[in-house]
DNA sequence: TTGAAACTGTGTCCGTCGGATACAGAGTAC
DNA sequence: GTACTCTGTATCCGACGGACACAGTTTCAA
């Protein structure tokens, strides 16, 4: 049973402490080897390396040259190690292109964010399910709202924006990561075309689009095409929002 | 360790003639007293139930009336029974509704997609990571690229809003399942409002856009204005090529 | 009719996981 | 110096996924 069900509000209470607040340092006993910072890096580095399932407390643990148990004097439990990984993956939101307007912005924000889960493709799984955002992430939705202040969308317009461009980021980056590394050319036809192998009768269109693809090579655009559709619908709706 | 990194061909193959393939039955030994939908939907049951993390090959196996190791003479592991319970919780593709334009039937098949996962959230984190799709994910596929076939958009095009679609569905179902389900009103804004208290000057642009959101105490409709930009940017596209 | 073969479900065992608890040593404040 | 507090450790536990050997059951072939 995941603890994330079950564990309730002192759980939640002890991770919000532990995302926001900056602990003030006990001036008694021994000095701790370690930082939260430490420990977070050492998680990222090993899901990099490994996958997040081989984050694990002990191989954490080894690789600071400490007890398995040592980490529970810093962390309260293995999802809090998650969660102040995914901050640590994340980082700090990118400052926008100076004198940009707000699709130049967004696309920079989009892309930026894109390029945070490719790198790290165990946050994408780790994102999942009810969690609570840290500084950092809520930083990168300041970023996005910011960008289309004053644009004449209203606020929770400006929420489902964000959510929208990181949906698609998150999906793209989880094809992406679907996708095997020793097939650089065409990476998602390829899986399709065995799947669809003596059934095209079931799957006309798919098979279709599919050998359309195959056949005009093009490299993997997706990202960029939703994108495009995204904030092209967005700039429909800004200019709307104006001329009313 | 999970198997689902190490396992490598050999599990995939097992896997795509679990979902792909119905095995002929032998016609020796005693007969099953299983059928792999059985096993599928007690999977199912319990993780609408009770979460993702309650299902156990044990609980699994209890709610059956058999022992654990039973199972594995169905299913090679848990990994392939998680596949099998999202190929059953996805279902088959819904009709389209009958004369519709692309739009329409878009709107549709993202409006059911939607549906699905908000009915299964368990299925939004079990469907990350690298996966074999299964013949009922594979339909919902063909049923958007048959949509817009005939619209002039090309293969790949296709397919990557079909994608588009799909990341927006997951990312909103997401969404309302963290929310807790005892604030029916205003979801998103609540929670964020308590991260935001005392740090405003930190995240000006979210504390506006969340006033304004929670004043105008609007339902929440991210999904339907996800949907809405997003079809309205393919209508752009849509047009453009019709015109050339 | 009588094995032999094949298949199903069971019981037992193992390694690994997250985590609780008790304890020993280290450092600080009085 | 001594009491207190904090750190890291050692040991233990239950639950998990899974391997393996075995017993019971059904069908096929002689």
């Amino acid at each position: 049973m995941d603890r994330a069900d079950a564990g309730g509000r002192a759980d939640k209470r002890k991770l919000y402490e532990l995302l926001w607040e900056t602990p003030g340092t006990p001036r008694r006993g021994p000095r701790p080897t370690l930082t939260l910072a430490d420990i977070a890096r050492a998680g990222v580095a090993i899901a990099d390396a490994d996958g997040l399932a081989a984050v694990t407390m002990q191989r954490v643990a080894e690789s600071l040259d400490v007890t398995k148990m040592a980490l529970y004097r810093y962390v309260p439990g293995k999802a809090e190690l998650v969660a102040l990984m995914i901050e640590t993956a994340i980082g700090e939101p990118p400052a926008p292109p100076p004198g940009a307007g707000w699709r130049e912005q967004l696309d920079h924000w989009a892309r930026q964010i894109y390029d945070r889960f490719r790198r790290h493709p165990w946050s994408i799984p780790a994102t999942v399910g009810p969690r609570l955002p840290g500084p950092n992430e809520m930083g990168w939705l300041e970023r996005a709202t910011a960008a289309l202040t004053g644009t004449g969308l209203r606020g929770a317009e400006l929420l489902d924006v964000a959510v929208l461009l990181l949906g698609h980021a998150r999906g793209l980056a989880q094809q992406d990561a679907a996708t095997p590394a020793d097939a650089p050319g065409q990476h998602r036809e390829a899986a399709f075309t065995v799947l669809l192998r003596g059934r095209e009768e079931h799957f006309p269109a798919v098979t279709a689009a599919v050998r359309s693809a195959a056949a005009h090579n093009a490299p993997d655009q997706a990202f960029d095409f939703g994108l495009a559709r995204i904030l092209d619908g967005i700039a429909l709706l800004v200019e709307r929002r104006k001329r009313s």
